[in-house]
DNA sequence: GTAGATGCAAACTTTTTGCAGACTG
DNA sequence: CAGTCTGCAAAAAGTTTGCATCTAC
């Protein structure tokens, strides 16, 4: 069975990503955050441990449609994220949660009439949010 | 203005997508399928067809949640496809097409609810298709 | 003490780019 | 002929891996 040590590292990943749970961060993006003088945390690391938490569920990974890399998502122990749809503002890539009623509408029409089981924590809508769409509308 | 050449290159690849519909292939596919003896792709070539095709709309472009690359998705001068969600099957890769009633009201709801304004073409439903759900289930 | 974690450098994968030559209209 | 397209090789960019060393328990 593998153990999970408490190190500074993964201390560190993990409160960078308690103070950012509205957003999506990629890897360099950690990288680049964790970079006080004497204690740079090397990427490698960094993926090793996206890659753990991610299998423990703490975090989901998505690959960005527009972009290259990989993003994470803090969803700690909340159980709920897994259930529901995430959206994505293009704009400024603030996570919305699409935690409501109509969540359960969605998946059962989806299974009802198109056979199909969706895997909410695979998925992900892209868009514009609200305060995007008036300013760019002006 | 950019003017498009009618070239052999770019018949095979789109003849090669006319006959896949209902899959999402990635670049290196295509490039193993258009390898016949005195008449291969280079793979650059792939690649910069791919993004023209993108630009023009004739080809949708997602980057696969699980994998590493991108996969493309031919949905012609059909205009409808930018209208409505993609489900893809993670098991087998088929694309359903959520081209029903309830597509709007999806759309509605997220506007209306969550102030977001949906970008189909961006977006795709992962899960698994109803044919692999009962072979999953034995 | 031992399993697990880290840093470093090198390897790997996908995608992009520069350039010279070939093709399309 | 001019503007595009192509192949080739080299370069990016993101991610993974091998290995020696270090750390947590």
């Amino acid at each position: 069975m593998q153990r999970i040590y408490r190190t500074k590292s993964r201390e560190r990943m993990l409160q960078f990503f308690q103070n950012h749970k509205e957003k999506m961060v990629s890897a360099s993006e950690i990288h680049d955050f964790l970079q006080e003088k004497d204690d740079k945390v090397n990427l490698a690391t960094i993926y090793r441990n996206l890659d753990k938490m991610t299998e423990d569920g703490v975090l989901i990974k998505y690959k960005d449609s527009q972009e290259d890399k990989a993003v994470y998502q803090y969803v700690g122990e909340d159980e709920k994220c897994h259930e529901h749809l995430h959206m994505q503002c293009m704009k400024c890539g603030k996570v919305i949660h699409l935690e409501c009623n109509f969540m359960k509408e969605i998946s059962e029409h989806l299974l009802v009439h198109h056979r199909f089981t969706l895997q909410c924590t695979k998925s992900i809508l892209y868009g514009m949010c609200g305060e995007c769409r008036e300013e760019a509308a002006g």
